[in-house]
DNA sequence: TCCAGATAGTTCGATATCTAACTATACATG
DNA sequence: CATGTATAGTTAGATATCGAACTATCTGGA
């Protein structure tokens, strides 16, 4: 009953330290937060066997649930990955160097420089896919279908 | 009905690439993953008003809620706000030069340098927390007390 | 008592990301 | 149709953080 987590201890310490003021809602997004940084973590470690780090699997994986012909423009790949677009330049650099992406031209609008899947690419976020959704199955595992819906409707209503 | 947020088409993108796989626990962490990052953008904006980044913000807190004397070892804090030793060290350099904490001796172990906070640190944590808890409010005002309470529990139940 | 290993904190080099400025191209309006 | 403005993407400089190596100090046996 007195199994305290890091949050209660927060929550504890700042209502001792202000007991004039309302800490429930600091400290549930500090849960929510420290569930979304461990799970990361956790996705790092996964990712990483797989030779990819956490954004570059975003960026190939944005690409590769797009559908035929795996293309998006950088400043969709920005938006859909929540980065700047600078941000996108220099993933997409290093992808292209490891070959995964390809950088090809619009003929509509030669400002824009979409950025395509490669075979290689396709192939290993295929592969590095199923080892991230096993991971995101487990982060869940302690959770019922029940809840796991509740959770999702509940954050729903956050955004 | 057809009211789909992002989420809803990352979901929607990989289900149509990929019908073979099960893809509501990486929908659901993606939201959570999107509630938590856009929260702390506007969290960065709110603390910016008092000329805090979030980071520094976080290490104020830590010693602000420790209670008196308002000092913790670097070590303690790196755990509580879950960031590498180094990072510590940096961010304390930079609350010390600003006059918010100052490092002090530990008679009983020469490694170690406690951290104080200041009476200017306390000051400005004081100030920065109202509005950093309303902003935290503000993140769920959309959510009833109970839901409040329903989302703890079941983010509890994951950590 | 002395030393081997543990621990506290810092430094250093690498990396990721941001903002702002810049280049090239498109578009819309007079 | 000329030109001013908006847009796509990149570059440059600044910052934050990490991991690994390093320094200083402590501690538990032989």
């Amino acid at each position: 009953m007195d199994d305290l987590d890091p949050v209660d201890e927060l929550l504890r310490g700042w209502q001792s330290a202000r007991p004039d003021l309302e800490f429930a809602p600091m400290a549930l997004f500090a849960r929510c937060n420290r569930f979304v940084t461990l799970s990361i973590r956790q996705l790092e470690a996964t990712l990483a066997d797989h030779g990819l780090s956490v954004g570059e699997f975003d960026v190939l994986s944005a690409l590769g649930r797009s559908g035929e012909p795996f293309v998006l423009r950088p400043s969709e790949l920005a938006e859909r990955v929540m980065v700047t677009r600078a941000g996108i330049t220099s993933r997409v650099d290093k992808l292209e160097e490891n070959g995964f992406v390809e950088r090809r031209r619009d003929p509509d609008d030669r400002r824009s420089e979409p950025i395509m899947l490669t075979k290689a690419g396709r192939r290993l976020v295929d592969g590095a896919l199923v080892a991230y959704l096993d991971n995101q199955t487990r982060l869940f595992a302690g959770l019922s279908r029940a809840q796991q819906r509740q959770l999702d409707s509940l954050l729903r209503r956050l955004l």
